[in-house]
DNA sequence: AATAAATATGACAGCGCTGTCATATTTATT
DNA sequence: AATAAATATGACAGCGCTGTCATATTTATT
């Protein structure tokens, strides 16, 4: 295994300039002139040169790294969001420790303290519902370490954080399903420990506020995330005497648990139940029928997550300031009535 | 921000040796007398030493860093794999790159070989279909630099892949349904490029032949992988004069797509078709029918990849002789005749 | 108990960079 | 053209470890 690395002296040496004069090249700092700069890149290239980066980090340089965190049970989410983070790290030569936490039994605070210490995290992003750990959130602050936060549940837009029009496309949706006729609209909530889901569960109430129909508390269910929570509500419908004609849910998984029990009692979808659920996964367009639904930017938003923190890394301004969006992806689970 | 993390040479001066003993105990080195390795782990426990691993492998010490390189577009998939690998790597220390190549334009091989070179990966997991790509193991292999393949294609049992009884669980379905009663039953190839899905392809026709049911070649259909292609064999099937009774697909993607289009088509599952598919992603219970499958042991496989690799890079010896095993997980889309 | 062999420990250089500070060179000012 | 100010460049130490090799200490052998 031939090991041998070009080093800076090596470039040094066939530029004509001094190991510090390459490193200033490297790192684009000013006060080289651009003849200098030229050769020095000229040198880099012809020897195809990788700056070493461990001894970068141990020379006081800044360390490239961040941190992705995530305690999420559903990969097709993760997975998104981590399209868009490391595609943005490469560019940017970021290096990115991906953490899932599910297989941490001791507290959280701690195991990611111990984290940042053994890595040398210069920076973290944290999805939810971590992102709504105030006690994570306090102990991150306090090392004083650059973090974003994707989808945190505070409404305060905050600097460091991404959020898309969740509460927007919510009420949009509700605001569909009422106009295609339906006045009975049930509810699944979403977890209640993941915070960012109660924008989706305001935007249903305010659409039923502004187009002035009743909302019915028995028709409000609570979820948990998961298809099992799904088909617990659509039981309980199922039982109800005055049954509602749609339902919206706070994510697909619960929306396809809803629809089996539907399916499973003998009705139809979108004759007997129109159904809405939120994100797009792949399981929304195979169903039967395929599922109207809501897709978030996933990608984009764990994009502009990794670009507000390695702005606030490098210590360049940057303010985005449209939310990605949200948009509605209609399917036929939704009936005229 | 307190950035000041404890040294080697305060560990050192604590426990009373020298800054060299220190790292022998750390690096688990032989010849350090109990007694003094008891003081040096008191040391070392009492100051909350963590070494800096950028010292580490500059050093020249094992730089302990593994990539996991994957261009699959299933994202359940590869977090199964994913949440084995960094399981066993956290535990032991390693850092893992992950690398997704859906956003290289470039050669596949030139890009690998930049990200061998900038962030000195010591050894890399691949993931099918890169697990089958000749010319990036070729690559690799002349770099020298120890490697694991998770499902490649080839049938010969190389100490460094890891594959699961895929053809064996084909095999045992393709059993099952013909158990069943049916005798016409299809078979949804997968991608031709993804070399292990050729097991799957494999199975089925040795569960035929010892079944000594005929095969019908029009009864082969070439699929891609994805739902669309499974729709469009299935399309395939439904203008068939002589259609199968049961379909038996190499992912569960297209036997969803397979099965929208038959139930689009005004037939139910299974009473007109009986539907068999493969990797048990969440969709399938979702289904309705939910769908018969088989289920991989991914995350075993990603852990034992790991295993295998850090192994080799450690230097010790581990044989796991046992195959991790793939089961049928049966649900109600397959009809007894 | 004396000597040889085996084992444990430490001194020190060096991995490849960047920070600091000194100095050389260029540009602006008179 | 002489001088001051601004800019460009380099020398060198040091980041925190581990490898190498020398030396001290313990254990085995006679």
């Amino acid at each position: 295994m031939k090991d041998k690395h070009v080093t800076i002296a090596e470039v040094a040496k066939k530029a004509g300039v001094s190991t510090k004069t390459v490193s200033r090249v490297i790192n684009n700092e000013k006060g080289v002139r651009e003849n200098t700069a030229k050769k020095v890149k000229e040198a880099i290239e012809s020897l195809d040169y990788k700056p070493n980066v461990f001894a970068q980090s141990l020379a006081g340089g800044r360390t490239r790294i961040i941190g992705l965190i995530y305690d999420n049970p559903n990969p097709v989410y993760i997975s998104q969001i981590m399209d868009g983070v490391l595609n943005y790290c490469h560019k940017m030569e970021y290096a990115v420790i991906i953490h899932p936490c599910k297989f941490e039994k001791r507290d959280l605070t701690s195991v990611m303290q111990g984290l940042i210490e053994k890595t040398r995290l210069k920076g973290m992003i944290l999805t939810p519902p971590l992102s709504d750990s105030k006690e994570l959130l306090r102990m991150v602050s306090n090392t004083g370490m650059p973090f974003t936060l994707i989808s945190p549940g505070s409404d305060k837009i905050r600097s460091d954080s991404i959020i898309t029009n969740d509460y927007e496309s919510s009420k949009e949706m509700v605001g569909h399903i009422i106009s295609k006729g339906h006045k009975k609209i049930a509810l699944i909530k979403g977890h209640p420990g993941h915070k960012a889901l109660k924008r989706r569960t305001q935007g249903y109430l305010d659409a039923m506020k502004d187009a002035k129909v009743k909302v019915n508390n028995n028709h409000i269910f609570q979820g948990y995330n998961s298809f099992e929570s799904g088909m617990d509500c659509g039981r309980e419908i199922m039982k109800m005497k005055n049954k509602p004609s749609a339902i919206f849910a706070a994510n697909d998984e619960m929306a396809s648990g809803v629809m089996k029990v539907i399916i499973d009692s003998g009705y139809e979808v979108p004759k007997d139940f129109s159904i809405a659920g939120f994100d797009d996964t792949p399981v929304s367009q195979m169903l039967n029928p395929p599922l109207s639904t809501i897709r978030q930017p996933l990608e984009k938003m764990g994009e502009l997550a990794a670009k507000k923190l390695i702005a606030q890394l490098e210590g360049f301004d940057f303010f985005e300031n449209q939310k990605p969006q949200s948009k509605l992806i209609i399917r036929d689970s939704i009936s005229n009535i």
